[in-house]
DNA sequence: TTGATTGCAAAGTGTTTGCAATGAG
DNA sequence: CTCATTGCAAACACTTTGCAATCAA
C-alpha cells in the first residue's frame, strides 16, 4: 500500500522532532499508529504497518514503539490479559474504559478526578509522576 | 518454619469457606498472604511460602493463587513492570500509590473519586465490572 | 564513509499446562 | 479407594537482545 504523499510527509516531520533517523519502517509504523483509533496491540501494528512497508519485523515494531515512547510521541497503555496496546500521545491526559465482553477501549476524562487524585497524593507525601484509571465495563443491556 | 495453630486454623477455616482441599501447600500460601503487607509477587510468596511448606513448586503457588483468586479471597495487581503482586481481598476497594523509586505499594480510597467512576460509565452506557486507579508517584523531598 | 537501524534467531520473563506420582477425603 | 492436587519439565505468550548486513545522513 501506498502512503499519501500528504500523510508521509507529515509522518516525516513528527520524526524530525523526535530527532530520529527516517526510516520507512518509522514512517510506516508512525502512520499506522496516527490513524487507529483502537488502541492496537503490537503484533496488530506490525499487521498494519506491513501494508506499507511489508519487510517490517517485529523487532523493529518493538524497538521503534520503545523510542516512540521515550520521545513522547506515543502512549503505552497496559490493560489486564493480552500485550501492551498503544495510542499516539495525546496533549491532555484522559483514562479508559474498557469493554470486557469485546476488548474495545473508549476514552474518558475528568478533571475532577484528576484534581482529587493530585489532592490525595499530595495529602499522603507523593508527587503524582503519572497514572492510570481503567474501568472495565460492561455494555448496559437495553 | 512452624505455623501457630492459631493462625493455623484460621487459615483452614478461611480454606473451608473457599471450598478447596487443605492441603499444607494452600495453608502456606494463604498464610503468607493473609500476613503481607507489602502486595509480594509470586517468586516472593513461593520464597516465603518455603520456610512454612519446603516443598511447594511455582507451579503450586500460580495454580493455588487462581484458586484463591476464583474463590475471591485474594486480590491480584498488575503494576507496571514486572509480575503480578497479590494482597488479601478486602472489604471495600482500594487503590494504589506505587513509589517509582522503590516500588513500594501505599493504599488509599476515596468515596468521591469511586462515585464519579461509576457516574462517568454509566453517563457513557457503561456498567462498571471492576476497576482500578493507580498513582505512580515520587516521594516529595522535604 | 560511518554509525544508526534493520531482520533474524536466540534468549529472557512471567505464566500455564501435560503427566505421572501423591495424598486428602 | 478415588479423584483433586502436586512437582517437574516442557510449552507458552510477550518482549528484549546479539550480531552481521544494510542504509540514512
Amino acid at each position: 500500500m501506498e502512503l499519501g504523499s500528504n500523510r508521509k510527509s507529515r509522518m516525516i516531520s513528527l520524526l524530525r522532532n523526535a530527532n530520529v533517523r527516517i526510516t520507512d519502517q518509522r514512517i510506516a509504523l508512525l502512520s499506522v499508529i496516527s490513524e487507529a483509533n483502537d488502541h492496537p496491540d503490537v503484533l496488530e501494528l506490525q499487521k498494519r504497518a506491513k501494508k506499507i512497508c511489508p519487510s517490517i519485523s517485529l523487532a523493529t515494531v518493538y524497538r521503534t514503539l520503545l523510542s516512540f515512547l521515550e520521545s513522547g510521541v506515543v502512549h503505552r497503555n497496559s490493560f489486564e490479559g493480552g500485550g501492551a496496546r498503544y495510542e499516539m500521545a495525546k496533549e491532555e491526559h484522559h483514562d479508559h474504559i474498557i469493554d470486557v465482553d469485546t476488548g474495545e477501549v473508549v476514552e474518558f476524562n475528568s478533571d475532577i478526578i484528576e484534581n482529587l487524585q493530585f489532592e490525595i497524593a499530595s495529602k499522603m507525601g507523593y508527587d503524582v509522576i503519572h497514572h492510570r484509571l481503567d474501568l472495565y465495563c460492561r455494555k448496559v443491556s437495553k
